[in-house]
DNA sequence: TATGAATGAGCGTTCATTCAT
DNA sequence: TATGAATGAACGCTCATTCAT
């Protein structure tokens, strides 16, 4: 019985993430709004409250599995051996980021969970980046002084500073791919040391 | 007149902005409420609009400053020649910047921007930050391969990185400069290059 | 200036009040909206709640004033002679009061002040009617071993237990004025002492 | 077997009260949530309603009990033959009405039923009050002149009176007992008649 | 320059009650 | 009898920002 009234639950959940789905293939995730989410879900506002918490929290559910996505296709395809391939490589990820204002807001500000318990999809995806930019660094032919995961961090840390400069009416002459290059030349093929 | 008008008017100006102070010292940026600053100020709430374009604006003009402060004492300062030195010496702008989510969001909406005339007083920080930190590696023991404003902007990416670790729960059993520490070791002191 | 300002608050106001008047006519009380309310007056909901602290406080201050119909009428009239008079004269009142079980209940509710200063329209018609009916003591073929006021109070009951009966299943056969009666007469007119 | 089942009901719905109890001693009747309810009881949210009407046959259920309890001291006792004695063996009823305002509103919904059959509880106990302070006055030392029926009905009417000045700010600086007893007095023992 | 009433548009809440299983 | 997900329908709120005076 448990089990038929949880099936039930996953329907009218999935009902409500296709509805918003569709909204936001048609408007955008900003423009998305609840009573229009349960309008076509054909449910109750009340029903979506007992779902999501709150309006972000089903952003969260949405935009996770949108990066996952891109992970998992970066996971799936070959590490990738120069500064260019790499770039390139994370050119659709950092696209999706950035596709609204609203989106790169809305993850920058779910990439840390609070607590423990409330990690979501998007705060699982940066933990996933770090693995898998890592698993790029176990065998390549980049730097190898540091362990794989700092330079999984570093590449993070260069990616999001590209793209927020996006966002920033100073530097978006560039694109995030022409800021990102020479970041991670400099923080993968470091050509000296210092003094 | 014009002068006796205008003292007036920086007189209004001088008390809401002392009235968001107090309230910022009480209960910090994210609970200002434009209403409670007219409040105390004294004055209605359209003149808080005429005095600044929006709530924004005051926010910038209170947290830039802070920032700046910090700043002259990085300029006023010898440049670190350790890294030790330099974590130590970024620090107390790292403990400014994290006092609050909300105001870490504030400035990483700014953190692409590098200076130019009309941008406001967070965004000239980070402008500045760029200046300061690249003339740490005009003439330092750290790495020469590559310019010192590549640096500067990547010192830059680091903090923000080891600062957004800060509000998640599972990093922040490592505080900033520990995390931090590694990044710039190894950005600015790198042992070898790759292939 | 100050002024000004005030007769436009004044002007819409009014335009809520008499908005709401409007549904109330048409729908009843019950059935008012706030939704609806500030749609025929033009204004946005937050002017709704600029005006008033929320729902019941316009319901009390649009049932107040037809309270206060009701008692000016009985002002203006002379002091009933009768008991027969006294509950003609008072059934106008009762039936306003008793018009919907939603009306009742608000009145009642808003009856008694929380607090001195949170006196409504409706609270006060409740001092306004023992010092009526006090009125009518005054000088009149009633009994006289007790003070008006007391008297006054007393009928404020009875009228109050007569009108609860009205919305109780068991006693609606009998009409409000049928039950107040014997009341009215046993308390004005007692034809004998006890023991 | 119908015994079992029956013995399970009954097991379930006394689990249903006794949480509900708990939470009225806890948290006052005005607090009161099923949902709160049916957790403490361990059961699902519909099961309380396969037990109770709706929420407010719940409180009924507690509340009649706690009044019939008074009733009972009232109808062991002695008939009071002072208007003191009568105050006096009123507090406890009184107190227990007034206890909190939603009690005392839900109680006056109730205020006009006379006892049959179907009535609830709460109901009961007013048809019983008249039937217990009609015995009062079935050979007591106060007026005569009208039924005995009557003058209970006064006294509800006027205690009710009393208690509903409890919650008036206005009022509450006299006790229910000190504003009731004038009232008795005056209903009890009228000293004259009028004109 | 100063005023402050009005705006606005959607969010989240409420919570007793229903109903298909 | 028991379950518990879903309902519903309006309320109240938020609070920076605008604009006519």
């Amino acid at each position: 019985m448990a089990r038929a009234t949880q099936k039930r639950t996953l329907e009218t959940r999935a009902r409500l993430i296709a509805a918003a789905e569709a909204i936001v293939a048609e408007v955008g995730f900003e423009a998305l709004r609840v009573e229009e989410v349960v309008l076509r879900a054909g449910t109750a506002k009340g029903t979506f409250f007992v779902h999501f918490k709150d309006k972000d929290t089903l952003m969260d559910l949405i935009i996770g599995p949108r990066i996952d996505a891109h992970l998992d296709a970066l996971q799936a395809g070959p590490a990738p051996r120069t500064i260019e391939e790499m770039t390139g490589a994370l050119m659709p990820l950092c696209d999706l980021m950035t596709c609204e204002r609203y989106v790169f807001d809305v993850i920058l500000r779910y990439s840390g969970a609070a607590g423990v318990a409330e990690i979501g999809p998007i705060a699982s995806t940066f933990g996933r980046q770090i693995e898998i930019f890592a698993q790029w660094f176990d065998d390549a032919p980049f730097r190898r002084d540091v362990t794989a995961d700092l330079l999984a961090e570093g590449v993070q840390a260069f990616v999001i500073q590209a793209m927020a400069a996006q966002f920033c009416a100073l530097h978006n002459s560039q694109s995030i791919r022409e800021r990102l290059e020479p970041y991670l030349r400099a923080w993968l093929t470091p050509a000296a040391g210092g003094t």
